[in-house]
DNA sequence: ATGAAAGCGCTAACAC
DNA sequence: GTGTTAGCGCTTTCAT
């Protein structure tokens, strides 16, 4: 079959007797039109099967497009599709649409991403930043009015409004946890690459809560991995260490999974942990998970509602939303310590 | 700061004094340049910033958006999350950007996003089809060319490709298996609503299960849930009816989580589970949880590779490609049965 | 209440 | 190798 031209408002003017300008006012409810010539045009866009090309009405009109451009690392971390939905929800009601990308966390697919963003002329862009990237060459879209939201991390170059949990006051947190119940000897499975913002942060209140405790920072019980099972293989290697760690701190979701996998594969009922992020089920584990949770609802909420506030013409100074992290305690930390060896 | 506008094509002409097709000619490596031209009208784009408006472009080139609309229930089921990241992966090389939308299983949600993505002129449109939504509307854009496909259920009123798992097959090899471990009552926990595509196919795999065990199929021991709350209850009201069932089948992965957290919140572990649907830390649980595993990147992958091919002209029958499930064993159904109080 | 002409930013089809 | 003209589908502007 002929593959035939999809109608435009010119044949739909046509089939009427009208002309185009009056088809387009009577579909977007623009100037005046008498009830029969509505009649006639709506019977002739159903019976034709019309639909307005949204790309020319662009083009003709000059502002942004109703979209709004998102790079994500991952489509299929929960996490960020907790994020994306939040997000949805949020701008779904002023009708613009998403346009969706995963960055893989390369700095160069991101820009990739981004350009095509662009080009389509989003009305805001939400980006959650690669290690690497440089965002500079967003200013003059920025300064020009264009919405630019960072999610998750900082971005780099360009001073825009930015929504991070409590990276490290969670992870202060949920180690604090850990040594109240007297561990000394705590790893922490990170994150890679290591320069992550996320990565960093959650390090850092790591290390300032074994300081609190007055304990030394160790660089040996430190490990990174960036899906599960390098995670599960991070464990094995911390726990085979000639003076190991009692308990573990997970650095995000997947870094959790691997880790909790790896220690009902080789049954180590004895290490306590702490993971930030929380997972499906943690509260169904034995013992259940002890977690450091994120907000990510609340994260695509103020995202959305920082750049749809920008669009309305909000040209106050750049903020960053910190959203808090809530330590939920199942039980996962509550292995009592060993009793110490020396003196 | 004044909203200065952003550059055009005619103002990079303009900049470098030569015509605006040649540099449309440059900046597409269509037709011939000189290589003072060229490096004139590069220095010049990225002088100004230039970004073609691919919306324009598109205009008047004529053929789809390089864009593709997927439309699915929920962005943050990890379900639908691993569906689209494969999806995107696939169509990601011929440089298609991905337009998405929850429909949240509402029939008119999803004819709203549709309508959408079709005025916005995708080049393919992938829908998890809501139960009571209509797809004849679609037609003449599929006679048109459009590579339409159903993702995960079929349409109504449209022939078109759909990707769906082996629901029956896998519901029953899950369900034979914990009557292989003496089981004679088995409580089925399905989504909702009841005339889910999926929800019909997987009981029926549970009934033939039944059947062929000589079991008969009771009422009382279906049940059915939406979200992990609604299954947590609906677990409960199986376990406390007069005679309950001692194994259960869940229905999907959200059900399996409510499921699985019930049992652990009562300390059940007599009762034996298999799930539809692999879960994050199946295999952590005590016992390990045995599953129907669907392949959501494959279903993603054959859903592109399906609509690629529509795309470069094949015009044979619409076909159903079923995405085989795995039954894995990981100890949750080798509960034993209680013996037989009777007889 | 309706229409004609011009133009949004870009490229196809011809010039030269 | 480069420019000119026309036109994609729509809306703006100005008529009538």
């Amino acid at each position: 079959m002929a593959a035939s031209r999809r109608p435009t408002l010119a044949d739909v003017a046509r089939e009427v007797g009208v002309s185009a300008k009056t088809v387009s006012r009577v579909l977007n409810e623009d100037g005046p039109a008498s009830a029969r010539t509505r009649e006639q045009v709506l019977a002739a866009v159903a019976r034709l099967g019309f639909q307005p090309n949204l790309m020319a009405r662009n083009i003709r009109v000059g502002g942004p497009d109703t979209t709004i451009g998102l790079v994500i690392p991952d489509l299929a971390n929960p996490f960020f599709g907790a994020v994306a939905r939040a997000i949805e929800d949020t701008v779904g009601e002023r009708g613009l649409t998403l346009l969706m990308g995963s960055s893989a966390d390369d700095a160069g697919r991101e820009r990739a991403l981004t350009d095509k963003f662009l080009a389509r002329r989003v009305s805001i862009l939400m980006i959650v930043p690669s290690v690497g990237a440089d965002h500079s060459h967003l200013k003059s879209h920025r300064a020009a009015g264009l919405p630019v939201v960072f999610l998750d991390r900082p971005g780099v170059g360009l001073s825009t409004d930015s929504i991070v949990s409590s990276n490290r006051a969670g992870a202060h947190d949920g180690v604090a946890h850990l040594v109240a119940h007297g561990h000394r000897r705590i790893g922490f499975i990170g994150d890679l690459p290591v320069k992550l913002y996320t990565r960093r942060e959650r390090l850092a209140g790591y290390r300032t809560a074994l300081q609190e405790a007055g304990l030394s920072y160790d660089r040996s019980l430190v490990a990174n991995a960036h899906d599960q099972q390098g995670a599960a293989t991070a464990t094995a290697g911390l726990l085979g260490l000639a003076d190991p760690p009692t308990a573990l701190f997970a650095g995000n979701n997947m870094v959790a999974l691997g880790l909790v996998a790896e220690l009902a594969r080789s049954n180590r009922k004895d290490i306590a942990v702490v993971a930030f992020d929380d997972v499906p089920l943690a509260e169904a584990l034995e013992p259940a998970l002890t977690v450091v949770a994120q907000d990510p609802e609340e994260i695509g909420r103020a995202a959305a509602a920082t750049a749809l506030s920008r669009l309305d013409g909000d040209r106050s100074r750049a903020r960053t939303i910190t959203v808090p992290t809530r330590l939920i305690v199942r039980g996962s930390a509550e292995r009592p310590a060993p009793a110490l060896q020396e003196a």
